[in-house]
DNA sequence: ATAAAAAATTTACGCGCGTAAAATAATTTG
DNA sequence: CAAATTATTTTACGCGCGTAAATTTTTTAT
């Protein structure tokens, strides 16, 4: 009996005892049949491990379970959590998450999203490239795809938008260095991939002028996602020409601090709050890896959890035909105090 | 002419001038038909935006132009990006990779694998588990499926293995050890996930017989794969247990060794070649990160430009046709020095 | 027990493409 | 220029499943 390899749905219904059509039902909602019904089938599929045709399958279906699932560069380790994390809540809803990543260039977002669409998906969580992504092109697929977009806003597109604040994260982080010592000066990309860069250096000055401090920002040059090093050089660069104005340095991300972080290093700076420190430097993310700095980073966390549940649980709640309006999700961070400042 | 939505092949055989079997001979080869064929063809392509459905043409196909890319654990920057250039020379090839993490979990390399045969992929570069990994259901989806083994070897399986030369790794960076200070010590997991881990005991122990040193294995506790963290707690126990006997430590890995780093940054430990560092730390794998720790981690890299290129060539040549018997092809690592050792 | 409702089955058709065989057209060769 | 070769078109069938409509069986309610 076990030894018959089955070819497709018609032969598995013969040895099951159940008729082609109810198998489909089972197969595309197993909750969907009597439960006796679905007794018999889980013993044949037992018994003769039985997959049906993906490809058959979808191409009658005008949507497919799957989920389409894009980061701009998944070698981020941030971007890697967070997909990790929503794929984890995909599978666990019966979808079939699929990854891509952006590979942070524009030609290759575009080309996912086409891929993506020949895909028909259910719905996609798309954290876009931001500065570099194709509006147009965006706005078109949102049309025809239900689309999430996370991390990084772009305008109104989409079913949604999920993300972390960035007025409270840096406005908080801001605080925290004010109370704890010097204010801090602001280190950034000058022209940043990410649009919420922007809205952490209104932030940072909106924070100082609050606290009545004289804000400074150091931009520093360079392009693309090799962030660290751009941290590290532009790092070397400020601390050399005396471009920190005060003993504490706010990065815009904790990848920039962690270059910079190097940078302090090489130069025999020693970084933290001990007594024979002479800078303190804070990110911004909750980077994987900012724990195990030297020194550990203080950082404001995502709430990685909140945004892949919030996103996933707004995507589900779409999909299965609760349609509600654009909507923004901004949630907090949580400060995460470590030896650097 | 451009409005009109192309809803099949046959409607894009009739805008396009062209028959539908050419058609179809088209998308799976371009090549294959004359180029005054394909000139029509790709005018037509620009003026209708027609892309065919994937679903059906991969239901009547034997293997598709799909790729399998498997790792064990996407989090972990080396595995990402190793992912990610094999996914570009993948692309440039011609194939669509599609990507998947075992989340260094058993149950989910099986089920990945399930998924994956039923994509019926043309071949998969399969990064196992190691240790973890259930050897059978491997060598059933090897036997089905062209699947290239690369990262850490499983007996013979598959069509070939490509991965580092751990033997050359750990000796050529314990020679170099030796050649500048004290002779290392071996830090490591005692249960380590990867079976790589093995050789670089064993070469570390045999490199140390050779240069005529007493050789010393620190094997800390802790499964799974938050490796830092099991590096930065086993290192507190063994500096504060004086298990360390000499004042070079040798990592088994490079993110074990950023666990140390940590660790000795929180023992107010100096680690470097400095006047003022009392300790030397090495890695092993050309981490992405480890070029940012602080002190910069001295390390023996991947080659992973090489891996990647002869894993995608191999699985190339296997899928188009020709055979050879399984092969093992180790790369050497190049050494990396920077300040921690 | 009977009627009403729910679930499963039977029947039948179509999706968009792969692919094989035979016929035809275009190109190259001598 | 005709013959040989190669490329394309025509014709025709099938893949494995989704899905709709009509029918039968089973379950639940009265």
């Amino acid at each position: 009996m076990a030894g018959i390899k089955i070819r497709n749905m018609d032969e598995f219904a013969r040895v099951s005892g159940v008729s082609r059509p109810t198998l489909s039902k089972y197969f595309n909602a197993p909750e969907s049949v009597r439960e006796r019904t679905r007794t018999k089938i889980e013993a044949a599929l037992e018994a003769h491990d039985y997959r049906p045709n993906i490809y058959a399958m979808n191409q009658n279906r005008k949507l497919t379970k799957t989920i389409g699932i894009v980061v701009p560069l998944l070698t981020d380790p941030y971007f890697a959590e967070i997909a990790r994390s929503l794929e984890q809540r995909c599978v666990a809803e019966g979808y079939r998450p699929t990854l891509f990543s952006s590979h942070g260039d524009t030609a290759m977002e575009v080309e996912v999203l086409e891929t993506l669409r020949s895909l028909k998906p259910a719905g996609v969580l798309l954290a876009p490239l931001g500065r570099a992504s194709n509006l147009r092109g965006l706005e078109k697929f949102c049309a025809d795809v239900p689309t999430l977009i996370f991390d990084s806003s772009v305008d109104q597109i989409g079913l949604a938008f999920v993300g972390s604040d960035n007025f409270q994260f840096t406005s908080h982080i801001t605080d925290y260095l004010c109370r704890t010592g010097e204010p801090p000066c602001f280190f950034e990309m000058k022209t940043p991939a990410n649009p919420n860069a922007h809205r952490r250096r209104q932030s940072y000055l909106d924070a100082m002028k609050v606290y009545g401090f004289e804000p400074h920002v150091i931009s520093v040059e360079g392009e693309g996602w090799d962030i660290e090093e751009i941290g590290r050089l532009g790092g070397h660069d400020a601390l050399k020409s005396g471009r920190f104005s005060t003993n504490t340095i706010l990065c815009s991300n904790d990848r920039l601090a962690i270059g910079l972080l190097t940078a302090c290093y090489e130069q025999g700076i020693h970084v933290g709050r001990g007594p024979e420190c002479t800078i303190r430097v804070a990110g911004q993310d909750g980077h994987p890896h900012s724990r195990y700095t030297c020194p550990p980073l203080t950082t404001i966390s995502h709430d990685y959890d909140a945004v892949s549940q919030t996103a996933a649980e707004t995507l589900f709640t779409a999909i299965e035909g609760t349609v509600k309006p654009w909507e923004s999700t901004r949630l907090e961070g949580k400060l995460i105090m470590r030896d650097s400042a």
